[in-house]
DNA sequence: GCCAACGTTGGC
DNA sequence: GCCAACGTTGGC
């Protein structure tokens, strides 16, 4: 089983919502090294951390798990859509995603902040590189991190 | 709201 | 294939 961090602002998606949601489709994503994460990598039953960024404070929120991998993204399709790619077909999609399962919603946000004053997170993807959004986790920063937020 | 860091586009 | 210009992300 493989681990991994996405990245959603609050205020337009956030774990509450998919809390609700129950499900959502990760659907928007237009970065290659993310959709190459979703599209080859992600498998059914992946444990991810929902990260909140733009937020106060941005943090890990929750987890979430892949509930189902990945097909093309419908809005890449769909010309009434922020996410429209006029470049993309159905024969040769462009873009993909995974639909997600809510898991659990931390009582607190981890910070960022939190995150960063522990020496052994200092090789994670998140501090190292702020723009992936979709990202792998090592079992290691994984269980440290869950450990870290059960003593909130 | 600013801006650094980084990704993408497109001219050459 | 290089790289300048431009757009986006996301912390602060």
């Amino acid at each position: 089983m493989n681990y991994w961090l996405m990245k959603s602002e609050p205020d337009v998606y956030s774990i509450d919502q998919l809390k609700l949601d129950k499900t959502t489709l990760w659907d928007g994503v237009r970065n290659y090294q993310a959709r190459n994460h979703m599209m080859k990598d992600m498998k059914k039953g992946d444990v991810v951390f929902f990260y909140h960024s733009n937020s106060k404070p941005s943090g890990i929120a929750g987890l979430a798990v892949v509930d189902q991998e990945s097909q093309p993204d419908p809005s890449q399709f769909d010309s009434k859509s922020e996410y429209y790619d006029p470049k993309a077909t159905k024969d040769s999609p462009r873009w993909h995603c995974v639909r997600l399962k809510f898991k659990k919603k931390f009582k607190d946000v981890l910070s960022l902040q939190a995150l960063k004053n522990q020496a052994k997170l200092k090789k994670m993807i998140l501090l190292n590189n702020s723009r992936l959004s979709v990202q792998p986790v090592k079992k290691s920063e994984f269980s440290f991190i869950m450990n870290l937020a059960k003593e909130n």
